[in-house]
DNA sequence: GTCTGTGCAAAGGATTTGCACACCG
DNA sequence: CGGTGTGCAAATCCTTTGCACAGAC
């Protein structure tokens, strides 16, 4: 998986991608360390570009829930959603995705564009408890 | 348009709302001091707290266009867009929403959440220019 | 006059950069 | 071995908080 993306196979990656395979949500800095074993703790610099790289490589995808951080969550082919966050609680809710074919498609109205990487959609609301 | 959102007409507030007005982008809190005048010059603090204010009251939006920092623009009626955003070099083109009707919608599928509030849409990419 | 809004100072986080060393291929 | 990846230290930038004062209604 990282070979084919012309990456270094090394442990601080793979410990990166099964923690944030094995979550259910969306992680920032501090939760993935949490995540990590003790022997598989590295430095907070080089979780920021091991993921930096990972994100290039189209491996992991970047959510900016209003958190004040950003979070990262796999790109699980064939499981493309989003996120509905509460503004009071910060709780998360998984939705599909409402643009099927975004991926990749530069919108017919964008004159200026030779392609698209990527792309974001969260929804900001109330959840019960809050409300 | 301030009162009737239950907020205190201040220069301040004016001055952010007519800057925002004239932008034909989402501009950060630095992009907006330099379009304050001399005289509307405000603390960072308060603009801070005045932003939030305003997007709180629904006047204003948000926008993370992974620029490192959040960008304002004023929630024009009837012209809801969202961005392109070029990963090189940061240019901007705006686009129709793709979903027309998200506004206070809450998915069928989202059993959670009691309303929505708002919501972000950005596409990544890269320009012509930078391709 | 009262309550909201502002300025100033300072703290708290998140993210980035430079450089020397370690390690994958 | 050669080039990429990592750790450590430090710097930078964005954003928030506390408190006293000023201004809108």
């Amino acid at each position: 998986m990282l070979r084919s993306a012309n990456l270094k196979a090394t442990p601080g990656r793979l410990a990166l991608l099964k923690a944030l395979g094995a979550a259910k949500e969306p992680l920032g800095i501090p939760a993935l360390r949490k995540k990590l074993g003790a022997k598989e703790q590295m430095d907070t610099v080089t979780i920021y570009r091991a993921l930096e790289a990972l994100r290039t490589a189209g491996l992991i995808r970047l959510a900016d829930l209003r958190h004040g951080h950003q979070d990262y969550e796999l790109a699980r082919s064939g499981e493309h959603h989003h996120h509905l966050v509460c503004e009071g609680c910060g709780v998360l809710e998984a939705i599909p995705c409402p643009v099927p074919g975004v991926e990749g498609k530069v919108p017919r109205s964008a004159k200026g564009f030779a392609r698209l990487s990527d792309h974001a959609f969260e929804l900001f609301g109330t959840c019960n408890a809050c409300a």
